[in-house]
This record gives C-alpha cells, sequence and structure tokens, in this order.
DNA sequence: TATACATTTGTGTGCCCACACATTTTAATG
DNA sequence: CATTAAAATGTGTGGGCACACAAATGTATA
C-alpha cells in the first residue's frame, strides 16, 4: 500500500479517460466539464485517493506569501520578545521555498506612536497576513480594524483584545495563568501568610489581561478550602523602571512587614527578586516567563516557580497557522492557548535548550 | 530585498556564461568541470546568494525515504505509546509529498520474541531509517548492530542503550527526571516523613533507566542541605498487574505504616493511587506521564505531581530529525533531551489539548 | 595531419501541477 | 443542413532542479 508511487492528476485522467485539464477544472472547481465526466473524476480521486501534491503545485503556482510581523521591539538578548521572533523566523525559514516572506517590524514600548507609524506600513504594504503582539490596545484597535477593511487576515499573539476576532488568538489562558500561580505560591506559603501581587505597568497597556490574571489568581485561593482567610493585597505600579519599582515597593514593605509571598504578574519578578536579596528579605516568589534576568535570579534562588508561556512556541505556532491557511486553506482554530511550563530552578536548563 | 525573486540555477549559469549542466556539477560535486569555470561558478553562487528550491530538488529526485518504527502496541486508546506514536504520524503526513514514508510496526511488552520478529521484518526491508523504543535492552542491540552493519541510521527514543550510538536519542535525561519527582515529592512532605519508591518492571526491560531515575530522587534530598535524614526506600515489583502490585503494596504498607510519600518510577502511578483511595489512604504521590488512568487520577486528587516527558515531541522531533537528514543532509544533535512537564490538576488540561 | 581518445560542456526530458490557449464537440438558430 | 455560438475537452508551457545523454572541445599518438 504504502509501496505503491502517489496518484497523480495522470493517474486520474488514465483512469476517467480524460485529459488532465479536465482534471484540473474539476479540482479548482473552475466549471465547463460535463456533469457525466465530473462525476467519474470525482469517483476516480476517491477510488485512487488522489491528493495534489503540494510540493508541484507550490512550484507552478510560484505565488508569494509576504506575512508581517508586529513586536515590542526586542535590543538586548535578554528580552522576552527575541523568543516569539526566534520561533517565527525559524518557521518562516522552513517555508521558505513555500513562498512565505517574513517582514519584521518592531514597535517600542514606550511609544505608541512607533506602533501607530509601523501599522501604517505595515497596511500600505498589503501584506497577505499580520501578526500581532497589541499590547497597546487602542492603536491595536485601530489598525486590525483596518486590516479588516483590506480583508487581511491577522493573528494576535501573547495578548488579545476585547471583542475583536482574529483568524487566531495564540497565547496563554490569562485567568488559568493566575490560578496556576496561586497554586505554586500556595504550595510555599503556611496559613495565613500575607500575600502581595505586583502588577507592573505602564500607562494602558494590556490592563485586562492583567486584570484577569489577578482574578484568576485570587480564585485559587477561594477555591480552597481550608478554611483560611489569605490575606492578599495587590500594589499597583505605573512604571516598569527599577527606581519606581524600589520606592514603591519600600513603601509598601515598611507598612506591611508580614509579606511572605508575592506574585508578579509580568515578566519583571526579577526586580523583586533583587529588592528582596538587597534587603535581605525571606519571601517567596512566582512570576511569569523565561527571560535573562528571571533565569539568573531563580538559579540563585531569588525566584521559587516562573511560568513560561511557551515563547518560541507562540511564534511557531503563528507562522505555522498562516501557512496552513494560506497553502492548505486550512483555517486555524480561533483560540490556540499554549502550554503553560512550571519551572523551578532543577529543569530550568531543559527550557533554555530548547528553546 | 526580500522582494526579489529568489536566485535559480538558470541565474548562476547566465552569470558565469556557461549552461545550468556545469552548474549542476558543481553543485552535485561531480567533478568534470574546469578548475576555472568552476571558481567562477563557486562565486556567483555565494554572490547571488543561490539556495536551491527544495520543492523543484525533492519534485526531480523522486526520492522515496522509508522509515520504519518500531514501538510497544498501543492497544486502547489511552495507552502511552499512542501519544509518541501520534507525534510520529503527524510529522511524517506533512512530510508525505517530500517522499517520507512511514511504515510502524509494533511489538508486545509482554512478549520478546514479537519484538524480535518485528526487527527481523524491518531490516529485511532495508528501510533508509529506523525509529526504536528499545524497551528490550538485548534484543534491541542485536537490531541495531545489524541496522549499523547495512548502515541504516535509527533514533533511539524515550529509553537508550549504553555504548550504542543512535543517530540521534530523543528522550528524557533520566537521572534529572528523578531529581524533579524529588523536589516535588519534597514540597509535599514534612520533615522525617517516611518515603517509598515504587518500581514496576517485567522482566529485564529497561533496567538501566529505573536505577538512574532512583539514583536522581536520591540525589535531591541528598543536596538539600535541611539536616534531616529522609528515609527513603524503594520496593521493586516485577510485574506491572494489578493484582501483583496490590499485593506487594499490601505487604509493604502493613509493615510500613508511615509512608507519607510516594514515587512511582513509571506511569502506572494510577494504580497506586486506586490503592491508596480504597484504603483511605493520605499519601502523596509523584509519578510520570499523561496516560489516561493517571489523568483521571490526577483530576480526582489522588495524584499530586505528573511529569511528562513530552511523548508527543518525541515524536514529531524523530521524523523531524530523520526529515533534516535525509533532505538536508543534516545530521541531529546527538542528544536531544525533551523537556520535563510538570503537571498539577490546574493545569493539566492545556496539555490534554495540545496533545 | 588524421585518428583515437579523454575531458569538458550543453541539451533534453521528466518530476507534478496550474493555467492559458487551441481544438473539438454539442446545441441552437435561421 | 449550413452557420454560429457555446460548452466541453485537449495541448503546451513554465515553475526549478536532477540526470542521462549528446555534442563540442582538448590532448596525445602514430
Amino acid at each position: 500500500m504504502s509501496n505503491r508511487k502517489k496518484t497523480t492528476i495522470q493517474d486520474i485522467a488514465n483512469y476517467a479517460n480524460v485529459s488532465v485539464g479536465t482534471i484540473d477544472r474539476v479540482i479548482h472547481n473552475r466549471g465547463k466539464v460535463s456533469p457525466l465526466k465530473k462525476k467519474k473524476i470525482e469517483e476516480a480521486i476517491k477510488l485512487l485517493d488522489f491528493n495534489p501534491n503540494l510540493l508541484a503545485r507550490t512550484l507552478a503556482l510560484g505565488k508569494q506569501f509576504r506575512v508581517c510581523s508586529l513586536f515590542p521591539e526586542a535590543k538586548n538578548s535578554g528580552n522576552y520578545w527575541n523568543l516569539p521572533k526566534k520561533g517565527i523566523e525559524q518557521v518562516a525559514n522552513t517555508y521558505r521555498d513555500f513562498g512565505i516572506v517574513l517582514d519584521s517590524h518592531e514597535y517600542s514600548l514606550f511609544d505608541e506612536s512607533s506602533f501607530v507609524a509601523h501599522a501604517q506600513v505595515i497596511a500600505d504594504k498589503n501584506p497577505d497576513g499580520v501578526i500581532l503582539a497589541p499590547l497597546f490596545e487602542k492603536e491595536s484597535k485601530v489598525f486590525v480594524e483596518i486590516l479588516e477593511e483590506k480583508n487581511i487576515p491577522y493573528i494576535f499573539i501573547d495578548a488579545k483584545i476585547p471583542d475583536k476576532k482574529p483568524l487566531s488568538y495564540i497565547g496563554p489562558d490569562s485567568k488559568r495563568s493566575g490560578f496556576i500561580a496561586g497554586k505554586l505560591l500556595h504550595s510555599l506559603l503556611r496559613e495565613k501568610d500575607d500575600i502581595l501581587i505586583v502588577n507592573m505597568a505602564k500607562g494602558v497597556k494590556n490592563s485586562a489581561h492583567i486584570g484577569i490574571v489577578e482574578e484568576g489568581f485570587r480564585d485559587f485561593f477561594e477555591s480552597q478550602d481550608d478554611n483560611v482567610d489569605w490575606n492578599i493585597n495587590s500594589l499597583t505600579i505605573p512604571s516598569t523602571e527599577e527606581v519606581d519599582v524600589i520606592k514603591e515597593l519600600t513603601k509598601y514593605y515598611i507598612k506591611n512587614t508580614v509579606v511572605k509571598g508575592v506574585f508578579v504578574t509580568n515578566s519583571r519578578a526579577h526586580l523583586i527578586s533583587e529588592f528582596h536579596k538587597t534587603h535581605e528579605l525571606d519571601i517567596k516568589l512566582v512570576g511569569f516567563d523565561l527571560v535573562e534576568k528571571n533565569i539568573t535570579e531563580m538559579k540563585s534562588g531569588g525566584i521559587d516557580f516562573l511560568i513560561s508561556q511557551s515563547p518560541v512556541f507562540q511564534g511557531t505556532r503563528a507562522v505555522q497557522s498562516l501557512f496552513d491557511y494560506f497553502v492548505y486553506k486550512k483555517p486555524p482554530a480561533e483560540i490556540q492557548f499554549v502550554p503553560l511550563d512550571i519551572i523551578i530552578k532543577e529543569n530550568i536548563d531543559f527550557y533554555l535548550n530548547s528553546q
């Protein structure tokens, strides 16, 4: 069975006593085929299990698929955004000969206008697909509405925007990620220990997401029937600059000396870890993402758990989804939640190697 | 830049003032080219950044790559071995048009001779590559030595065999997986709690692996400087049949009533969990693999941690590695450790969906 | 200088499919 | 029944490469 060579258009043509041109018309529904022969051809296709050779098809079509990506810029190598980008580039490269052309754009996380500018450039290029990390909610909304108008499919990565329906959302389940963080921190604490949730956010960005993460975190503690009223506070710092964080944190810790566990809702847990170390505080710490500084802090014991949101995988899935959509015409699942990996000191090296 | 069409052989031919045939000879090192032209052609290839179109090349070659897989049989859908198989089939299917032909073989875990028989069949087929789960150590050794003689590359999945050098080993780092299990169980226990390691194995198979896992587990507790002498015993049950397991376990628990944590070194933690439930024992349990029954037990609270060894990924990597080796002539890394995922009740659904 | 080779280079066909265009068949009309 | 339009079907080319074979050079020998 698997011994036989694959059936080709010619095989079908022979079987149905027609020329390959007619087969082609049936396959592509171009009409202009008599019902009788059409039926026979369709029969033959089923019977002989014909599947067009993807290589030959792609070669013949010679079509290019331009994919534009728009991500926060990753200047130094330890930056989180290098990871999805790595995934994207890797898969795009794999499919180079299939006509996938990658066109990367980056915006500054500190400058909405750079986002808008790049969005404009991308829209003007009329690409075949867009991969977007929509961290600026308002601006992203405007952007994807332009894309919708132009009928350009787009994929959200890492975050999503309410009411918008991308071709696919690829990223974490925010609520559940908070829930898991709760579980992990819980495993490290004793009853009644005070808990602090730290949100660091610059401006409006990504606010919905953070709220949901916190919700999931609190959900976990409420779901525990341990009859303990956990004291969970949250601290929102409207900056990710070290000085600001230190300032706010100091202020809080001086007033609240019994904090035993901290949950950081973004990838800056390392800032907290450093603070704890400086002040010789023995406080359990859970955060997100395998960024360079978090890795260092985890290895030195300052961070107990990190939750990784499969950043590389997010990138590979995104391009893969577009590829399948372009080449196989197979639309991806609307929502593709990614694995949330629990990282501890002891397994961290695996994730570093496989990224 | 990315706007330009890809350079083709013809472009090189034009540049170097020769025909495509000559280019071809240079590319494939077939000789019969004057040194002068050869140099010029090589220049052109670099200058114009020529990379042969993989699609056209594959199409023209029309070569088939027969990959034989040899795994334990997976009769019911909850079986572990369905997972790597799924990965293998998925990728093999993706590369179908590249000539990858998959030829699956399965042996019985309870019958060495079925392994030998299938191995013989595979060897006689002279495949282009073999993917093997070498659970029967002795028989596997004989098999791969035949393959080596025939110059057929083979990949070990899930387990490896001492002294044998496969094209690649794809699977867990046994020692580290035990170490992590230690860390996890440790997080659930109080000082001085008694710990039991349960090894279930039929016959000689896979003995080296289990020993290393246990070693890693004990390593963790020794690495803790908590000044606690943990009492860790191991129980080896030379069977995986429920009746045998129950019998041995009962015997042990009656003599050792203070066991508080159990580590099962294979995927049968569910047997222990059921036993605990039946006897209303509140004992922490850590095991391996997301097999159906483990999932059920974890969801109902009988298993606290499961370590998953990326089973699907093991399969995809294996075929991917062979594909790269055949098509791109790129040999894979000798050792490809896979991520060890830590599964808890709260994140288990992610892994179920993404498998 | 003709002959016999060896070496180098060029040409043509096939891999499988898509699509434009050419050709044949069928139906409609006067 | 001839004419014409419409519908159905067939043919040829190109996409980029590999490979067999043909052709064109070059070199040595008598």
